[in-house]
DNA sequence: ACTGATGCGTC
DNA sequence: GTCGGAC
DNA sequence: GTCCGACGACGCATCAGT
């Protein structure tokens, strides 16, 4: 049995040390110590993740309701919580100094009995995944609070990040592989094996059992389980993705969301690009799968929403279907969604993954009709690439993929045997209105900034979003200086700022908004440069992104 | 019965 | 999703 | 190249409060 605290020590020695491999060695020798139901749970925490996707669980905690918990059990107000967090830019520490001055209350009863260890924690989490319904966030601070009420500042620190599933000591997915592999090598873990198990699980607990009893090998490809998707690259360009790839084979990047089908002679499953099992939201797609000539089949495609002209609707639609449990069938039919398979997994009875691209493609096109495929060319040539991106953008989608068609399935890997091309977009010329400070990394800088368009007819400032990406510590950092002095009110995190400097922000589409005053926001903003040399007046107008959004995309909206 | 805040997934 | 920083 | 963290908009479900 071990404690909780033992687990937080851990936690502190990871944080605190800088080199990737030493903190590897840290995990490893800790995972070492463990049971094997600690195990399991120890590897999903150092990575901050409390359940694996498979079990279908939430904690439902956010940052409201952790400091609910830790005002609670500790007696202090959310006010000065409002200040710790504000000052350190960290919720653990927030709930490590909290715990510190705690008054002891309400469960004051329970200090007298034996440490937390692992599973007491994990037990409470359960209980406040499992809490719904009416009272459940009572139910979900009550557990929390318990544990904070027990805990000496430094498990609190971690409890609190646990929580909200935000770690944040430097391991994820690849430190835990490693740390799993060097851990059990002996018994003949090794990286690849641990990820690839981990691919085909997206379990980690699951996967280091695995690795100790030795039998990592047992974890295949299963119809019903999903698997991580294989992902693309940014390519730099056409030409250099052709240099990268020599022949390609060419699809289009619909503008959709992944969609990985499982089917079992009448029954079929969707899963989502975090594995979510969305099949009640996607009653059409699981129609056309049916009709997929083979036994057993995993599909990889796209789904995407066409509108009556044929044309994509906007990104926004889609997401109106997805995770919508009510009203399905009635939003189908106003929002209809198309399959584009373009990769198979899976075929009766046997993984294909290891199959070159080509044959995959060969196989997928025997089983689906031409109607549900992506579109695929294959071709070295510069000009055909081209022709194809421009199409691609010319019917309103993101633009298109280049693969290696030699290349095996590899899932849950991101390498150049995908690569996709997007265009540049234009940028646009916003006024710095406000602000929020940030956290970790960012703590006590300004590490968000909310964006304004001028109203040409009123002379006011309109809000169209916020950006936080583009700048590196060290601009961060001079901007804060900058805008300390602009500061005109400051309210929890968000800072409110005198009109003076201009952002030139970079996106990929304006969207309509029905959160910022412009009407419009940005998707995917990102700063490009601070234009000194701009005044106010020289901001873009609303004028100028309606205009934009009209011509985005090939798109003409009358 | 309705609204707003919150959490959590999509990109 | 994007991006910068560390290794 | 790879990993990690610090962040963006949006829409649905859920729950608390009225």
């Amino acid at each position: 049995m071990t404690s909780f605290l033992a687990f937080a020590e851990l936690c502190q020695k990871v944080e605190a040390t800088a080199g990737s491999l030493e903190k590897i060695n840290l995990v490893a020798a800790f995972l070492s110590s463990l049971d094997e139901p600690e195990l399991s749970v120890a590897c999903s925490y150092v990575m901050g993740t409390i359940f694996p996707p498979s079990q279908s669980l939430a904690m439902g905690v956010g940052p409201s309701i952790l400091y609910e918990a830790l005002s609670k059990a500790c007696g202090c107000s959310t006010e000065q919580i409002g200040e710790m967090l504000r000052a350190t830019g960290d919720p653990g520490l927030v709930a490590a100094g909290v715990v510190e001055k705690r008054r002891p209350i309400g469960f004051a009863a329970f200090q007298e009995s034996r440490p937390l260890s692992i599973a007491d924690v994990s037990e409470r989490f359960m209980a406040v995944a499992r809490a719904s319904g009416k009272k459940s966030q009572d139910i979900k601070v009550k557990n929390l609070q318990y544990l904070f009420s027990l805990a000496s500042p430094l498990e609190a620190r971690y409890i609190a990040r646990l929580a909200i599933e935000d770690m944040r000591i430097g391991i994820g997915e690849g430190g835990m592989r490693d740390a799993i592999a060097l851990a059990f090598h002996e018994i003949g873990a090794d990286a690849e094996r641990v990820e690839q198990a981990y691919n085909l699980t997206n379990d980690m607990g699951l996967v280091a059992v695995n690795a100790r009893r030795g039998t990592l090998a047992e974890l295949s490809i299963m119809i019903h389980r999903p698997i991580k998707m294989m992902l693309a690259q940014l390519g730099e360009s056409i030409a250099s993705a052709l240099g990268e790839i020599g022949t390609a084979a060419i699809e289009w990047k619909y503008d959709g969301a992944r969609v990985q089908i499982h089917k079992d002679a009448d029954h079929v499953w969707i899963f989502s690009r975090r594995l979510e099992n969305v099949t009640a939201s996607l009653p059409e797609i699981v129609q056309t799968a049916k009709e997929i000539r083979a036994q057993s089949a995993i599909l990889d495609g796209e789904a995407v929403a066409i509108g009556k002209d044929g044309r994509p609707m906007a990104f926004q639609d889609i997401l109106k279907r997805f995770r919508r449990k009510y009203n399905v069938e009635k939003l189908a039919a106003r929002i209809p969604l198309r399959l584009f398979l373009f990769d198979l997994i899976y075929l009766d009875g046997r993984s294909v993954t290891d199959l070159p691209l080509r044959e995959r493609r060969d196989l997928l096109e025997k089983i689906a009709d031409p109607g549900i495929l992506a579109d695929q060319v294959v071709s070295a040539s510069k000009e055909a690439a081209e022709e194809i991106y421009r199409q691609a953008l010319a019917a309103g989608h993101e633009g298109i993929i280049l693969k290696n068609p030699a290349s095996v399935y590899a899932p849950g890997k991101r390498g150049k045997n995908w690569l996709k091309i997007k265009p540049v977009m234009e940028t646009l010329d916003l006024v710095v209105i406000g602000a929020k400070w940030g956290e970790g990394r960012r703590a006590s800088l300004l590490g968000s900034y909310r964006l304004g368009c001028q109203d040409a007819a009123t002379g006011n400032l309109l809000d169209m979003g916020f950006v936080a990406t583009g700048f590196t510590d060290e601009s961060l950092a001079e901007l804060t200086e900058m805008f300390r002095e602009l500061i005109v009110l400051e309210k929890g995190m968000e800072v409110e700022i005198k009109p003076a400097v201009i952002f030139e922000v970079a996106y990929e589409e304006i969207q309509k908004s029905p959160n910022y005053s412009s009407g419009y926001a940005l998707r995917f903003p990102r700063m490009v440069a601070v234009r000194y040399d701009k005044s106010l007046e020289e901001a873009d107008s609303l004028e100028r992104v309606v205009s934009l959004y009209r011509g985005q995309r090939g798109r003409v909206i009358p």
